[in-house]
DNA sequence: TACGAAATGATACTA
DNA sequence: TCATTTCGTA
């Protein structure tokens, strides 16, 4: 019992044995957040305060979520899979699932992801004959989005002009087909759980008494929804204990609502509000330099984060040329470091935004330093995954048209544009799902759309009985699927990626504990679980007929089927944000995703005015200020190295433009500095920046090239000035290829191989390599992106 | 229907 | 520059 609080410090201390009131944790980067918010659920079960069942703890992200229960499953000898441990998503999903008749969905609902979602919407709109020219879809599902997350419903949106009214219409003609296909967007899985609640008044009673504690991590993330959820589980007898850090709030362009900090304090009146500053990931100059950026920032809850680990080493600072400069130079101090024995994982390469990382990338690739770059597409996200799902989906859900459309032509069988037109018309009329109103279609284009209907009809009636992985396998075969990418040139890795799935079926099933041969589209009810819940109302109340009858899905995991439970999965798990993981190497990302991460060594890139902050930034209230705050979480990611960069010139878009530096090098404590090259005061070079112009005009295009704004035909009117960048000291190192015959590499588009030769140097090596599935290629070094393989 | 050419847009991103 | 989408023709 002692040694779960050992060594916490007093701050610590104090935030995990609150009492069971309303509190507020104001912790700093660094400062054991996690720590505390998984050190007080196990003191409050172990005290006896608190049961697993008790307990809702929420996070944003899976990952956060997944690192929680594991922690907790360590401290305790509880089995956490239970427990109403989640994201946002996830929780308001399983509640819905649970009482889908009260929430008004079908038992098979299934979630839209931001993709189908726009899909559906473009589908919409073009059944209604909408000029997306007028009405972008992409504005539209903003607009949705936007005020789903507000709470509101088509009927409560303000109408200010016609513009906005036809938007108000589409949002409620959108919500209609939703509703009608059975399907559910993220925000609405949100706003359906909040409404489900405000509206079943003994259903809210039975979950505010259940959860007497309610944790939120990463609170300052929270948007106006998310908030207002919370609020409504928040009963007399429970509390809610928030963790979070306004200085960290760098998600307002996605709804975050820092305010909920503020409003949180003030609404529940807390009287608890611990701050923890002690850092115990920085050295000192690191920290007096995030401290220094970020009291720049107005409107802040107040907060300084002290270290003891001594000043450590200055934050070194480097003025390139041009960008490809800067990255030769970071690469040489990364060299340096590795020599010194810091492994590469503990070296990590931040910009802020994603088109940075190309010259990065292929300088890091000349050197022959292994690296990693996080983002992009995820496994569930990639086009012959979410192709499968969609036949799944419509085994499940014939009425899914947004699953209907995507594959009702692919593998092609000869419908095309026109015919789905025709169905959809028809579909319309007879106000019916596309699949539905086959039928009604007459002629050549009824029938091939009569052999799809029954492509799915059989396969619906042959998965019947079987598992899910089963039914993954089969689905992956008949559908035509498998043999499209067997016989595409190119289709190799996505034929992988589909057995994958399978394989993901196969855990999943496992994971939940389900028998391998369970149904995937039955209930299996297991002994001692009891039928769905019983909520019924009746003349508009709403009343409970037997109250144990609230089913409890923390007790019956069972109320979805396998089926549409891995399909939730797969729509609000989306799998691995990271490139191929495994060996050691050098992280690279944008500085958003290396929130909550650190680093021995940082190098945070690009620090330009119009790059970082971001021109668009000067737009938005407050956008400078988030910044900052941008900034602020960059600095606190590095342990014990810091180095912060900029370039005079940098190749964007297939245009030059020159930069003038941050801003933010004048916000840092100067004495926590170390230039590499000499200090230019600001406004001593051409094109130094006045401090309070917009600085939309501190950079520009090319000196004497023009408005940049001319429009396309100017790019072949354009020459981009290609003056070679200033040759940096070891352009002789970076010649030798650093690979050597015999050695295993990867290749982004050919995938794994073996060097079989090498030829030339300099910028003319090439390499011949053997790839596994390609065959052998020759590849000229100075462009392929190859890197090395144990 | 299918393919290549031309046009276009480009901050950050989890569920 | 580059990835994606639309356009125009075979």
């Amino acid at each position: 019992m002692p040694e779960l609080l050992a060594n916490l410090n007093p701050e610590q201390l104090a935030a995990v044995t609150l009492p069971n009131e309303p509190a507020l944790i104001l912790a700093g980067a660094g400062s054991g957040k996690t720590r505390v918010l998984i050190t007080r659920i196990a003191w409050l079960i172990q005290q006896g305060m608190a049961s697993p069942s008790t307990i809702l703890a929420v996070t944003f992200t899976n990952k956060a979520a997944r690192e929680m229960m594991g922690r907790l499953q360590a401290l305790l000898p509880i089995d956490t899979r239970g427990m109403w441990i989640g994201t946002f998503h996830g929780l308001c999903n399983r509640m819905l699932r649970a009482h889908y008749r009260d929430a008004g969905l079908p038992q098979t609902f299934q979630i839209l992801d931001t993709a189908d979602q726009l899909s559906a919407i473009k589908r919409l709109m073009k059944g209604l004959n909408i000029d997306d020219e007028k009405y972008p879809p992409k504005n539209l599902q903003y607009f949705i989005n936007n005020a789903k997350e507000q709470g509101l419903r088509p009927k409560d949106v303000d109408v200010t002009d016609d513009f906005n009214r036809k938007f108000v219409e589409l949002y409620e003609a959108y919500d209609q087909q939703c509703q009608r296909e059975g399907v559910v967007d993220f925000a609405e899985l949100l706003l359906r759980c909040y409404e489900l609640l405000a509206h079943n008044p003994p259903l809210r009673a039975h979950y505010q008494a259940r959860f007497r504690d309610i944790l939120v991590d990463e609170f300052q993330d929270t948007n106006k929804l998310q908030y207002a959820w919370l609020k409504l589980l928040a009963g007399p007898g429970n509390a809610i204990f928030a963790v979070g850090d306004d200085d960290q709030s760098i998600y307002a362009f996605r709804g975050a609502n820092v305010g909920n900090m503020r409003d949180f304090e003030n609404e529940f009146r807390v009287k608890h509000l611990i701050k923890l500053e002690q850092n115990y990931r920085s050295h000192g100059h690191i920290l007096d330099a995030a401290n220094y950026l970020i009291a720049h920032n107005s409107r802040r809850l107040g907060k300084n984060l002290r270290t003891d680990a001594g000043h450590g080493e200055p934050v070194r600072v480097y003025e390139a040329a041009t960008d490809s400069q800067e990255a030769g130079w970071i690469v040489e101090e990364i060299r340096a470091l590795i020599n010194q024995g810091l492994a590469r994982n503990e070296i990590a390469i931040l910009y802020r935004s994603n088109a940075q990382s190309r010259t990065i990338e292929h300088t890091l690739v000349n050197a022959g330093v292994p690296y990693k770059v996080y983002g992009g597409l995820r496994f569930f996200e990639r086009q012959e995954v979410k192709h499968a799902l969609a036949y799944l989906r419509l085994i499940d859900n014939p009425n899914d048209d947004t699953a209907f459309a995507r594959v009702v032509n692919f593998p092609a069988r000869g419908i095309g544009a026109r015919s789905i037109e025709q169905l959809a018309d028809a579909a319309r009329l007879y106000n019916c799902s596309m699949a539905a109103a086959i039928p009604y279609v007459t002629g050549k284009a009824g029938t091939s759309l009569g052999g799809f209907a029954n492509l799915v009809a059989k396969m619906r009636a042959e998965t019947a009985q079987m598992s899910l992985p089963e039914t993954v396998e089969y689905t992956v075969r008949m559908s035509g699927l498998a043999e499209f990418y067997q016989n595409e040139r190119e289709g190799q890795d996505r034929l992988e990626n589909l057995q994958e799935l399978v394989n993901a079926a196969t855990a999943f099933v496992s994971e939940e504990g389900y028998g391998l041969d369970t149904p995937a589209r039955s209930i299996p009810l297991r002994p001692g679980a009891s039928a769905a819940p019983e909520i019924v109302s009746r003349d508009g109340e709403i009343e409970v007929l037997d109250a144990p009858a609230i089913t409890d899905p923390a007790q019956n995991p069972d109320l979805m089927t396998p089926l549409a439970g891995f399909l939730s999965h797969a729509s609000l798990e989306a799998g691995d944000n990271q490139a191929q993981a495994g060996q050691d190497a050098v992280q690279l990302m944008t500085v958003h995703a290396a929130k909550g991460l650190e680093f021995t060594a940082v190098f945070i890139t690009g620090l330009e005015e119009g790059l970082f902050p971001h021109e668009n930034s000067a737009m938005e209230a407050d956008g400078l200020e988030e910044e900052r705050r941008l900034m602020y979480v960059a600095i606190t990611r590095a342990k014990e190295r810091l180095y912060i960069s900029f370039a005079q010139s940098r190749l964007l878009h297939g245009q030059t433009r020159y930069n003038v530096r941050s801003r933010f090098f004048d916000e840092l404590p100067q004495e926590s500095l170390k230039w590499l090259t000499p200090k230019v005061e600001a406004g001593s070079r051409w094109g130094g920046r006045a401090d309070n112009a917009g600085w939309g005009r501190d950079w520009f295009a090319r000196p004497g090239g023009g408005e940049s704004g001319g429009g396309r035909r100017d790019r072949d009117a354009y020459v981009a000035d290609k003056s070679p960048a200033p040759a940096f000291a070891n352009e002789q190192r970076a010649a030798e290829t650093g690979f050597r015959v015999g050695q295993g590499v990867f290749h982004t588009k050919f995938g794994e191989g073996t060097i079989t030769a090498l030829e030339g140097s300099g910028t003319d090596a090439k390499a011949q390599v053997r790839f596994k599935r390609h065959g052998e290629k020759w590849l000229a070094l100075a462009v392929a992106k190859l890197q090395p393989v144990e």
